[in-house]
DNA sequence: CCCTTTAATAGTCAGCTCGACTATAAAAGG
DNA sequence: CCTTTTATAGTCGAGCTGACTATTAAAGGG
């Protein structure tokens, strides 16, 4: 407290500050990250999450918004589900300069093709695990995003952000499977979900979707629940979980 | 990412970075918080939590660290759990300047009046929840990372965390009531902290320890396991939990 | 020296949840 | 019409949990 005592008294080079998204999706069943792809030295050719500085007037919270809406190319993401990962703040990160970069997720129901618009950023959807290696530390990153974001699909109801505004349990329980990257049981999955108060609603309507050849599914619409108690634990090969 | 590939465009004024500490731990049963106080406006005579800045060849982490060593006295923290737990970047939480602050919890065993050494830091433990409001937004800062340490012992091993290396079950069933908030069953918790594997190993000198009255506890020393499968779930009075 | 108090440890029992299944219903396609 | 496909319904036993009761081993006071 020394220091924060005396602001005048520290000599330092200052610190830029950027945030990074990790930007999930699915697409046909499987999880997508939204990537970009660096023209520039350095990591000319890899690609890289998505990101930029944070403006003077604005926290880190504003700034991944404003960026997610940028690289997304979509014109409303207030509804999307954003959520601060954590900070990375070695020292050699970034080799041009210092800078500590705070880390976001974020999960988006559709899929629109990315590069959105006239900006001229160029982001992709690219198949969760398929990219190379990413430039700097992304590739730490976008794993603690996705560890993240598995687990809250255990004890929370966010899985309802992957998914359209009405969606059918089949497609809810496609979100598990895809993030997860193992198959659920679905009868046990139903009934679950449905013995959760808040966490689905079905549409009153009677309403049906059919695309493919079985029974049409029952329609649903994410409910007001935020947690599940208790959890729905993913299916452990054996052993002590990680 | 235009930003990103072209650092010399960017113009704003650089970023202060700091890291700021909720150290907890248990003192005859309750739960404790370091805390300052400030002697500088702004806040003068409000209570903080510890903290600094971080140092250009610092990660926020090794900054953390090296701020518990400093402020708590003790001549070795490497062992100490410390974790952090998100940044804090809102324009205006210094009226002086622009501060992004990496917050973080640690956890002590036991409580060595602090403000050790010769260094002018003074740091005290005080009971939480008793501290009136604290500077900056840093009651935000204290409640975040207490509802995280409370998380926390649902589905991991921290609690061990808090206690000294050879520990009774009673004191371990301290650390879950002093941080929850409310009495748990004891032969509940004993049968299933003695069911998780690697939680827990007793000593096995046939160990015992007394200080009080009743029949000697038997010493248990922390196991190898991290995570808690199935969670203990904290007790929720009723209803929907937060 | 016994008896009360205090705290640790052991054990019981019903209810709930879960994993692993099997069975039925309702559509599409040939 | 029959097969395939997918949604939905139901069954059964194991395991965990919450709410208890019982026993054991010490300290302290009369």
């Amino acid at each position: 407290m020394l220091a924060m005592d005396g602001y005048d008294k520290y000599a330092h080079e200052p610190f830029a500050v950027t945030v990074d998204l990790a930007v999930f999706t699915l697409r046909e069943g499987a999880l997508h990250v939204l990537l970009v792809e660096r023209g520039q030295e350095p990591y000319a050719g890899h690609r890289a999450l998505p990101g930029g500085f944070v403006q003077p007037d604005e926290s880190a919270e504003t700034a991944a918004r404003r960026e997610l809406a940028e690289e997304t190319g979509l014109s409303d993401v207030s509804g999307l589900h954003l959520e601060q990962l954590r900070t990375y703040s070695e020292p050699g990160r970034d080799p041009r300069m210092r800078v500590v970069s705070v880390a976001f997720a974020a999960l988006l129901p559709d899929a629109p093709e990315a590069h959105g618009g006239s900006d001229a950023a160029r982001a992709d959807w690219v198949p969760y695990g398929t990219a190379g290696p990413l430039a700097f530390d992304h590739d730490r990153i976008l794993a603690d995003a996705h560890e993240r974001v598995g687990a809250k699909l255990e004890y929370t109801c966010l899985a309802t952000a992957f998914c359209p505004p009405e969606f059918t349990l089949g497609e809810l329980q496609q979100v598990y499977e895809a993030v997860w990257g193992t198959p659920v049981d679905r009868p046990n999955f139903r009934r679950k979900v449905l013995a959760t108060p808040g966490f689905v609603e079905p549409v009153p309507g009677a309403a049906r979707l059919t695309g493919g050849r079985g029974k049409p599914a029952a329609l649903y619409r994410a409910g007001n629940a935020t947690t599940l108690h208790p959890p729905l634990l993913r299916p452990t090969p054996e052993g002590r979980p990680a």
